[in-house]
DNA sequence: GCCAACGTTGGC
DNA sequence: GCCAACGTTGGC
């Protein structure tokens, strides 16, 4: 049953989907996600067309490797879940905003942003170097060189494959 | 701090 | 529509 007027869009029984998102740990690190109220934050700032749609496209319940990007060292750190889907991103709205855009307006906003929660935050995180060396994931998005995408879809057996690598003891 | 790769902007 | 200039991303 749903109430409120909401348009219920949770994928029923089909397949889970998986993504990575990026974030600068000194703007917002999985830490900072695991002190907000309830673990929940929205991804706000999205600034690019293609990371936009990937964001359009996700579905409540769907998983998300956190990556720390300009990190010492760059790692898959945690995962997360949507929990609100796309919905218009404010702060393109706000002139006093770093993310402001003009083009973006309350009436026909241009930037979206979904909410997540933390799931878990990996006792070791999966490094860049570590993924770069492992062929089971050597098609990722997130090695492909010059690759700068904030918001990625991962593939299922490389979602699983780098679970098994997060329960591994570090090397 | 450097710089390659990328996306966007704007003049023409 | 082309493309140079510019700003940004993000590894190193």
């Amino acid at each position: 049953m749903d109430h409120g007027g909401h348009k219920r869009t949770q994928r029923g029984t089909t397949k889970a989907r998986y993504w990575l998102m990026k974030s600068e740990p000194r703007a917002f690190s999985i830490q900072d996600l695991q002190k907000a109220p309830r673990q929940t934050t929205c991804w706000d700032g999205v600034r690019n067309y293609q990371a936009r749609n990937f964001m359009r496209a996700m579905a409540i319940g769907d998983q998300i490797f956190f990556y720390h990007s300009n990190a010492e060292p760059p790692a898959i750190v945690g995962i997360a879940e949507v929990v609100r889907e796309a919905y218009p991103d404010h702060t393109a709205f706000d002139p006093r905003d770093t993310h402001y855009d003009s083009k973006s307006t309350p009436e026909k906003p241009l930037w979206d942003m979904v909410d997540i929660r933390l799931i878990r935050v990996f006792d070791t995180p999966i490094t860049l170097t570590r993924l770069r060396e492992d062929f089971h994931v050597k098609h990722m998005e997130l090695l492909r060189k010059g690759s700068r995408l904030s918001v990625q879809p991962v593939r299922a057996e490389e979602w699983r494959h780098i679970l098994t690598l997060a329960a591994k003891k570090p090397y």
